[in-house]
RNA sequence: GCCCCGUUCGUCUAGUGGCCCAGGACGCUGGCCUCUCACGCCGGAAGCACGGGUUCGAAUCCCGUACGGGGUACCA
């Protein structure tokens, strides 16, 4: 058997990281497997469904690298991959169970169920099955009234037990699952009736999801029997709970958790691969001893049933971590290719990049590449190579610290010992500074270069100081180190 | 309330009855390296929720309790 999996978000709201996760699990499992990884948009709710989250979607998983094999875009024998552009096959589909015996219509009003529920002191919530034998003259009476029926899918008695791909057995009595509601009243399927339906469908064999969807499963497993029953498809798939990511106050993440939004990563900085690791990690290990490797080497050792059943909290500062580790594995071009976007954005050079800039950009990176852990630092660490003369400036805040009287005083020696060098190199430059300021002045190396790499570079953080003396130029570094004692 | 799921260092995890007086990672911390910052290296503190069983033997199996989480719609 061929697995097919799918991953079906709704374009409600911007992409987060539980979205990123979900989407990682079902894709590896696809791969593993040699599968087919189908990528559907759940947009029935037309009144939260937006076009803008839905490129948000489209445009989180291209970033992340998770390609799909069906899917808006690319199209497949199961087309369409948009729910909205469904409905004539959820109606066709309806219109057979409601034909069947496993649904029977229902007249009732929320309110007259809670009512009911009241009265009777019920402990189970929802709906009470009232409908379930109406007869002709009771279904006269409340045509009468002007009621339009929904459909309700009639759950069997006993109990509902599957084997969880992630858990291990689950079972639910139906006593306390009530039947459910495949569409309003006007006739729009719900997701009730569009999830399992579309999973029956397209042929889906494994339903990888979170767990905040654990307790639909049992309404959809009896339903998904019916459409077998009724020739619509023609096994019902297994599933596999995932454990859900939790937020600060150990809450499932939500979208209103700033730090649950994926494009918050991307526009930090972060790598695609360095997420999709530390997301990995949250209920899932390559083995006892380590904790960082590629997506292909997940893809080779990934078994669902070795996925922790427990929810995990997200730790910003070891998704960081991680991510360093991944950038520490890109090569020096590799990493300028990623950090590029990032200083065009931030002005540092131009747009297209001139020849110069990109020559001392080839330079410059060798020498910062290993130092950051995220993208967006390689844009403060370069920036004073970039910086037009004129432009420079020294932060406030490192130049009070470090450029005081004494300070200055190590800068005035620092432009005398290397004003008039033969040669401007990065072993000359280093030699002069040596000699002159720890061996002649008795300073201590932090002490002497510290003030010369402020007024130099702006900032008590930089790259190592020599080179970027030689890379600045004779002409740029001299006039810093003469404005930094005027 | 009711139903379901879960519980190993602060956090993420390894562990599927003896290899565990519990291993790794992040974080924290002492030190080394060092022109700053990172990286790298060496060391440290820190955990099997609790109570009963089963067993020669339990972090691992069973039951209960506590705690945490999810669900409970004509949302998805």
């Amino acid at each position: 058997m061929t697995v097919r999996v799918r991953f079906c978000p709704s374009p409600t709201g911007s992409p987060h990281v539980g979205f990123a996760r979900a989407a990682l699990y079902n894709w590896v499992f696809a791969r593993h497997h040699g599968g087919t990884f189908v990528f559907r948009i759940e947009d029935t709710d037309k009144a939260r469904s937006t076009e803008e989250s839905y490129q948000g979607m489209l445009g989180a998983m291209r970033w992340l690298g998770l390609d799909w094999d069906e899917g808006p875009e690319v199209g497949g024998p199961y087309g369409p991959y948009r729910q909205s552009e469904r409905e004539d096959l959820y109606r066709e589909v309806l219109a057979k169970l409601a034909g069947s015996s496993y649904t029977y219509d229902c007249f009732c009003t929320t309110e007259e169920v809670d009512a009911r529920r009241k009265a009777a002191g019920s402990k189970v919530q929802g709906y009470d099955g009232f409908c379930r034998d109406l007869d002709a003259e009771q279904r006269a009476a409340f045509e009468a009234e002007g009621r339009a029926p929904i459909v309700r899918f009639r759950m069997p008695d006993g109990s509902v037990t599957w084997q969880d791909l992630v858990r291990g057995e689950v079972s639910f009595e139906t006593e306390f699952v009530p039947d459910f509601a495949l569409c309003r009243a006007n006739g729009d399927p719900l997701y009730t009736l569009v999830n399992p339906v579309d999973d029956a469908l397209m042929r889906i064999t494994h339903v990888l999801r979170g767990e905040d969807l654990l307790s639909s499963t049992p309404r959809q497993i009896p339903l998904h029997r019916a459409l077998v029953e009724l020739g619509v498809s023609e096994a019902v798939p297994e599933f596999g709970h995932l454990p859900l990511i939790m937020g600060e106050g150990n809450k499932k993440l939500s979208k209103r958790d700033p730090q649950a939004h994926l494009f918050m990563y991307r526009d930090q900085g972060f790598l695609p691969e360095g997420l999709l690791n530390y997301l990995a990690l949250l209920g899932w290990a390559i083995a006892a001893d380590r904790d960082v490797f590629t997506l292909e080497e997940m893809v080779e050792a990934f078994d669902i049933a070795d996925v922790n059943p427990n929810p995990a909290r997200f730790d910003l500062k070891k998704a960081s971590a991680i991510n360093g580790d991944h950038l520490r594995m890109l090569s020096v071009e590799e990493v300028t290719h990623r950090v590029l976007p990032f200083l065009k954005q931030a002005g540092v050079v131009g747009d297209p990049v001139g020849d110069a800039d990109a020559q001392l950009l080839e330079q410059a990176m060798p020498l910062v590449a290993e130092r950051i852990g995220k993208l967006t630092e390689a844009v403060d660490l370069l920036a004073f190579l970039f910086v037009d003369e004129a432009d420079f400036s020294v932060d406030e805040a490192d130049a009070a610290k470090l450029l005081d009287e004494q300070g200055r005083e190590v800068v005035r020696a620092a432009l005398d010992a290397v004003e008039g060098l033969p040669t401007w190199s990065t072993a000359a430059i280093q030699e002069a500074l040596q000699a002159s300021l720890v061996e002649e002045r008795g300073l201590k190396p932090r002490v002497a270069f510290g003030p010369v790499r402020v007024a130099v570079t702006g900032r008590r953080i930089s790259p190592p100081l020599f080179e970027s003396m030689e890379l600045l130029g004779r002409d740029r570094t001299l006039s810093r180190l003469r404005a930094a004692v005027a």
